[in-house]
DNA sequence: CGGGCACTTGATAGTAATCAAGTCCGGTGG
DNA sequence: CCACCGGACTTGATTACTATCAAGTGCCCG
């Protein structure tokens, strides 16, 4: 495959779209007049992709980067309700019926996207019916996950739902070492307390505690070392 | 149409699968045939239609009655993730990846089920691509709600939930009166506090708030007029 | 009509939010 | 490379609220 067909910043003479499960059942061809739709944008740490309330006109793949999506409520706070990272899409819902967007997604650091535009990727759609599939699989993950938080919310101790979201971002996140799993933080406290319905200060504490506890050991303010993955899950399933 | 297309109990001479929103695509002579896929089975109120851990090998749509899907915590607590009737479908998480199920279904009142095989099911969203987004819309649906969830959980008074749940019961279960909207409660008051994670004595006593605020007015056990709909709405909007 | 279960209401205790200082980290500029 | 500055984080004290425990009340079904 000597031939030039993607010629985005970071991904030169690769399919970057054969990276994205959504497109994994097409062929080298298929994915060539794939590449031939996308639009490649960059995004500043900051930068809102999707506005709450605003029509979406593209698929959003992330290629490099994160971000993450939320709500405002009217007095100021904020609810994260997803995380996504290198390979995620989003913005589908929007394009699969003619709503605005229920969130806003905003870049958690510099963030490289590839663009799908509305019509190209409903005509994708109908031509491999595949893709639909693959986007179904996606979905039922997410009704997975915010099931588990609804449960976690619902009838967990605070300490139990710190530390379940540790323990989803030390297998997101997490890096093997020597003492146990380095885990870099994508959320500061703040974010953390936004993700999983807190204040930061609740959350400062009980991190302070498991950090007391030996179950980890914070190194900075974005890194985390997970010491006793074991005691975190046990401390993640105690019910209030 | 005189010819006898569907014998189970509720549907005489009708085709039950049309009211099915997921079939809407299809015509006469395609819902026949899915009409002959059907089995007809009913449930008494506080059957287990699916048990959460097992594996699921029919998709379940509902013909007549309610069903609850929850999980239930190590302490015995529960959480209720959703409410289904007439014309909902579950267990096709089951079916679209090859997992057991998350959750349990338990029959709220005397039900009846249109029951598709797995394999069955599996060839019709082959055959009928239109099957898929259909599916995928409720998905969509589906994740909205458990966001409006997340979100309410997350960020809201324990007042601004319960009226959250009532605004939902009105839009779903309510019927016009004239004072107001009289709604038909598919849950009891611990049912009520398992849907949203609180404690029974906690909904009864912000329902009682309600009342004395003119805003609902307390019919027996089971029934709840809503007298005010935008101070409920007002109510429900409030932050923590 | 009676009995059981769901619901309501009250008192108390535990826990997280809030308010308020400090401290530390990390980036920037000299 | 070091010192400094600002924002993020931690920690403490207090308040507010809901879970819990407990006792009654009333609804609903047989």
């Amino acid at each position: 495959m000597g031939k030039m067909i993607c010629n985005c910043d970071s991904c030169h003479n690769k399919l970057c779209a054969r990276q994205i499960s959504i497109f994994s059942s097409l062929d080298d061809q298929q994915l060539m007049r794939i590449a031939d739709l996308i639009i490649h944008k960059g995004y500043k740490k900051g930068e809102l992709l999707i506005f709450e309330g605003e029509s979406v006109n593209s698929l959003f793949i992330i290629n490099k980067g994160q971000t993450k999506a939320f709500r405002n409520t009217q007095d100021g706070r904020e609810q994260i309700l997803y995380l996504f990272s290198e390979g995620d899409f989003f913005g589908e819902r929007s394009l699969l019926r003619d709503e605005v967007s229920n969130y806003s997604v905003e870049a958690l650091e510099e963030t490289h996207i590839c663009l799908i535009h509305k019509h190209d990727f409903q005509v994708l759609l109908k031509e491999h019916p595949d893709i639909a599939l693959k986007i179904m699989e996606e979905l039922c993950r997410r009704l997975d996950r915010l099931e588990n938080t609804v449960e976690t919310m619902g009838t967990r101790t605070v300490e139990a739902r710190v530390s379940s979201v540790l323990l989803e971002f030390a297998d997101k996140y997490g890096k093997p070492h020597p003492r146990g799993i380095m885990i870099e933080l994508p959320l500061s406290r703040e974010g953390i307390a936004n993700y999983i319905g807190l204040t930061r200060e609740t959350v400062s504490r009980k991190m302070s505690l498991l950090q007391d506890e030996g179950v980890i050991e914070m190194n900075g303010n974005k890194k985390v070392l997970l010491l006793d993955r074991s005691a975190l899950e046990r401390a993640a399933d105690r019910a209030s």
